[in-house]
DNA sequence: TGTACATCAGTGAACGCGCGTTCACTGATGTAC
DNA sequence: TGTACATCAGTGAACGCGCGTTCACTGATGTAC
């Protein structure tokens, strides 16, 4: 059989690089190319077609999960929201909020980790990394307040890869304050620090 | 040639292991059992008689890296402490600390997260998560202090996969302070939040 | 303290299968006239 | 609008190699006497 009616070769790309997310996910990096062909319902030939080599597809797969973080990132980001910090909290708001999407993107952060087992691969996500701690840098924020934040939003994230819980309302209410704190960076800054050489627990 | 003189089957066990952990952290999980026992210096067949399957020695590799991150947290509870949130003090400093030791106990996290693709691998970590929370949980501390903690704590030490920075004075100062909040859990409590609904930038 | 023997801790070759890649071929689609 | 032809988007069989596993064999070590 040639060309199948009924659907672009655009579609059938997609198809290729959505289910190779599936299957890479659930069996590995070292799930088989047959595998994925047939879970995309197409030929290991038609696959081979569109991606050259399974490095390849991998690669394109790892373009793709980081672009579509991009795009949470930007769905987040409140046009109305011109002050310091606007960015930092599109970014909390991508990692902590228990949305549908949020949450598969989530899974997608413990793919991506996998996938960077590839040397290509990883040397796109450092880079990727890079770029993002860069505009988070050029925020507006003082630099412990980031730090806290950045850290924290990354913590809850990553939780799942270790199996840990998502969306507990502990986490609903750590959003709330990181946010506040991105808002407020004062309310970190002026907290009244013991003096940790001396001060004892009252 | 048969046993191998002046060193013990022990000490053969506890190589192949540090240089399956070597290997796959570079190469990955599809590093070959050839490769393995080279880096040992023992054939094929010799490691095999130690780890009857590549999934065994997968197994055991996670078991070994659970367990010494275990060593870790131990070594960093103070034995002086006997106050709320002990626990939780040892979990900060042994994820951020960074000493020699704890850069190479991150890393292995990010070994940690390859080896979960293999299914008993993934039940293993689980469970140790699941552990390691109800420990954290029953630490004495207010939940949302705890969170916020363990996240912020989880995050830096997770930022090496993404290929991002490591010890920055940032880190150490941010480290001060979570150890300050386990302490004093009613400086975060009473920080004068916003009421957000009303309130705006001043 | 020697000696004999069983077992332990390996070696290295061979096997066989799964997987990535190649390749000859084909039917649908797009384009020129 | 129909027709001819080139190209595109696949199919499916075959290949070959790398890798996990098996196996027959061996030299060192431990133990009984």
């Amino acid at each position: 059989m040639g060309r199948t009616a009924g659907r672009s070769p655009e579609d059938t790309r997609r198809v290729i690089l959505e289910s190779a997310g599936e299957v890479i996910r659930t069996r590995g990096l070292n799930a088989s190319l047959d595998d994925i062909a047939r879970h995309a319902g197409v030929s290991k030939g038609g696959l081979i077609y569109h991606f050259a080599s399974k490095d390849e597809l991998v690669l394109a797969l790892a373009r793709t999960l980081l672009a579509r973080f991009r795009d949470h990132l930007a769905a987040r980001l409140d046009p109305a929201d011109d002050a310091p910090g606007r960015f930092t909290r599109a970014y909390i708001r991508a990692l902590l909020a228990p949305i549908e999407d949020e949450v598969a993107a989530r899974r997608e952060m413990a793919l991506t980790s996998q996938l960077s087992t590839v040397p290509a691969v990883a040397e796109l996500v450092a880079a990727d990394t890079a770029e993002l701690n860069a505009e988070l840098a050029a925020d507006g924020l003082p630099a412990d307040v980031l730090t806290l934040v950045t850290a924290a939003a990354d913590g809850v994230s990553v939780a799942p890869m270790w199996g840990g819980p998502i969306a507990t309302p502990e986490h609903r209410e750590l959003e709330k304050r990181l946010i506040q704190l991105t808002r407020w960076p004062e309310l970190w800054q002026s907290v009244p620090w013991p003096d940790q050489a001396t001060s004892r627990r009252p």
